[in-house]
DNA sequence: GCCAACGTTGGC
DNA sequence: GCCAACGTTGGC
């Protein structure tokens, strides 16, 4: 089993928006990154756990751990003229974007950007490197059980 | 709103 | 295949 951490704009779909969806289950379409596409349709398996991240917000940081649900499948935004992730190089036959669904598992306390930064634990992590702009990271498992250990 | 970092595009 | 221009991300 592997372990991610997945970024998600709190005014797109934040952690709440997800506690209230059927099955408590989101689609995480609109993702237009070739290495976190990579990364959902090669590697990440039904139970994979997530960290769920809030970006682009007052209180950017973990707010809770989520699970992948389903493998991952074409992204309808894809397909969808009116949708801002239409891309007409996409067909139903060569579909070229991809995304898992995820499932909370629970919400956590707000562990701050600030508050990861000053773990040396957690200095190799990659979603905290400068310039990293993937929105869709790998966790090693040291990294997970360290943030794990401090959501207490 | 700024801006550093970096991915993507497209002309050559 | 190079690389300049452009767009986007995301913390501050």
């Amino acid at each position: 089993m592997r372990y991610w951490l997945m970024k998600s704009e709190p005014s797109d779909v934040s952690i709440d928006d997800l506690a209230s969806m059927p099955d408590q289950t989101v689609a995480w379409y609109g993702i237009r990154n070739y290495q976190a596409r990579n990364f959902m349709r090669d590697q990440m398996r039904v139970g994979d756990q997530v960290f769920f991240y809030h970006s682009s917000c007052e209180q950017p940081g973990i707010v809770g751990i989520a699970e992948v649900s389903k493998l991952a499948y074409p992204d309808a935004t894809q397909f969808d003229p009116g949708s801002k992730y239409f891309d007409p190089k996409a067909t139903p036959e060569n579909p070229r974007w991809f995304n898992v669904d995820v499932r909370l598992v629970k919400k956590t306390r707000l562990v701050g950007i600030k508050e990861l930064r000053g773990h040396p634990e957690l200095a190799s992590m990659r979603t905290l490197q400068t310039g990293n702009r993937l929105s869709i990271t790998p966790v090693d498992p040291a990294e997970w059980n360290f943030v794990v250990g401090i959501l207490k």
